[in-house]
DNA sequence: AAAAAAT
């Protein structure tokens, strides 16, 4: 399958070319074609799979075709960082559609937040944000969301995680009944499937196989205590030819000494944590993006949905609290085809972490010991080493009942190892249902609207393309394509956007 | 048992 065979806006078709698109994936065949005839969407699908072009693409040929002078979408995420790449993105496939986009997010200084106050008060083709932040800013009164066409959820199951629900909901309900709501998620629990119920209408389910790593990454589990963990990984980077490599733990606390620890060996590293300021936390992200360091100590805060190419090593020196982030995390290497390397740290302690990985990717991993010259190892086996991880939450024997591990482990150079009070997140339940039958009606009353001039001249380039294929496939051009086209036809349509439209306002480009 | 997200 070919991206011509979408019958995108030819401006949309340029700017898959430009991206150098050449395959859509699996995800994108199977999302596009159902968003474009206006469904509502929940889909299951990692980051990594090419979700965003998913939805961007049918977005940008609605706003290509439509020119609405509202804001089109909102698209709503769990990280600052990653409503900054989407950003980019839309920049990137919206270059020829010249559609407008904001990021809005928290944690930048004053100017930042008046500046997004300026964006917002202006309006934007499309809007991508983090919960939090967007509500700070629709309390205030100028966020005009009353008329937007699409309303997508990244990582819809992150967000839940994260106690977003009572947010989007409030978020929804500022919104238009009449919209399409295309929500896409890595894991499908009942807690996301009964929250969907609540915001999606009649939705068509997409699932891939998830929650299984690319084959092409090299997956290595190294037994190894905690105290030794710092050597093990000093002495993998010295075999390994690392060019680029992130390094996750669970906890915040490790990063800065493990960074630390690391940068005295003459590595190029940095570290990256909520904790930091927001300034740095871009700036470190944009120099890991562009090679100028090798090495990137972070925590979860990067596992989901950040694109950094040609990352050849993922170190895990701690075993992620759930198992899907294991698959997350790992899934940083070996985008678009390339192979990578994920290296695990097991300790004594977190072995029941391992079983739930395997079980969730249907593949046994093989287990390393720690080699001898750094020190003991300890042994791979679950059930004597069953401790905390148990989802029952009672610890069958009370604290400090491993026999023997403790004794068992070595003095070492103590590997940083902390614990931080957490707070509790909120539950959220009973949030108001939104939409309901309008939509259907809605949906039934849009009109097919003819293409703009610029889109008929802009498909000279492309039109070889796209009738050929469509012949292949069997349908004219005005065949299956504009069938679905007219179901989605135009309302709301007011000529051509003006030439001075807003560029993505808030958000500078990371790459330049 | 953590992290993230509004201030």
């Amino acid at each position: 399958m070919t991206f011509d065979e979408f019958q995108l806006h030819p401006d949309v078709f340029d700017g898959v070319q430009g991206m150098g698109y050449t395959k859509p994936s699996p995800i994108q065949e199977q999302a596009i074609p159902a968003a474009l005839a206006g469904k509502d969407l929940i889909a299951c699908a990692q980051t990594g799979t090419g979700k965003t072009a998913a939805y961007l693409l049918p977005v940008l040929d609605f706003i290509a075709y439509e020119r609405p002078e509202h804001t089109t979408a909102l698209i709503l995420c769990p990280t600052r960082e990653l409503a900054k790449q989407i950003d980019e993105q839309v920049e990137g496939f919206g270059y020829h559609v010249g559609a407008s986009s904001i990021a809005i997010y928290g944690g930048g200084k004053s100017d930042i937040w008046e500046q997004q106050k300026r964006a917002l008060t202006q309006g934007a083709d499309i809007i991508i944000a983090t919960p939090g932040r967007l509500i700070a800013h629709m309390q205030l009164g100028y966020v005009k969301l009353d008329q937007i066409d699409f309303l997508i959820l990244d990582e819809a199951d992150k967000m839940m995680d994260m106690g977003f629900a009572e947010d989007i909901i409030q978020i929804v309900n500022q919104l238009p009944t009449k919209r399409q709501t295309l929500l896409f998620s890595a894991t499908m629990p009942n807690k996301i499937r009964e929250f969907s119920k609540k915001i999606l209408h009649e939705p068509e389910e997409i699932r891939l196989a998830v929650s299984k790593p690319a084959e092409n990454i090299n997956q290595q589990l190294y037994m190894v205590y905690d105290t030794n963990k710092l050597a093990l990984l000093e002495h993998l980077i010295g075999q390994l030819e690392v060019q680029s490599m992130i390094l996750f733990t669970s906890r915040k606390m490790n990063v800065g000494p493990i960074e630390r620890a690391l940068r005295k060996k003459g590595l190029a590293v940095r570290g990256i944590t909520s904790d930091r300021t927001q300034e740095e936390r871009e700036q470190v992200l944009r120099e890991f993006k562009n090679k100028q360091f090798q090495i990137l100590v972070a925590t979860d805060v990067m596992s989901r949905g950040i694109d950094v190419s040609d990352l050849s090593h993922v170190v895990n020196f701690d075993l992620p609290r759930d198992a899907e982030d294991y698959v997350h995390r790992i899934g940083r290497t070996a985008r678009a085809g390339t192979s990578g390397m994920a290296i695990t740290f097991v300790s004594d302690h977190d072995q029941d972490a391992v079983v739930k990985i395997e079980k969730l990717i249907e593949r046994e991993l093989e287990k390393k010991p720690t080699p001898e010259e750094i020190g003991p190892s300890p042994e791979f086996d679950p059930k004597k080493y069953r401790g905390r991880g148990a989802a029952h939450g009672a610890k069958p024997g009370g604290r400090g009942s491993k026999p023997g591990v403790r004794n068992a482990r070595p003095e070492r150079a103590a590997a940083p190892v902390a614990a931080s009070p957490a707070p509790a997140a909120l539950g959220t339940d009973g949030a108001a249902a939104v939409a309901e039958t309008e939509e259907q009606k809605r949906r039934k009353k849009r009109r097919r609207k003819p293409r703009p001039e610029g889109a008929a001249e802009g498909a000279v380039a492309t039109g070889e393309t796209v009738t050929a294929s469509a012949e292949t496939a069997g349908e004219s051009a005005t065949g299956e394509a504009a069938k679905r086209r007219r179901k989605r036809g135009g309302r709301n349509r007011r000529g051509p956007k003006p030439e001075g439209a807003p560029q993505s306002v808030a958000a500078p480009a990371a790459s330049e």
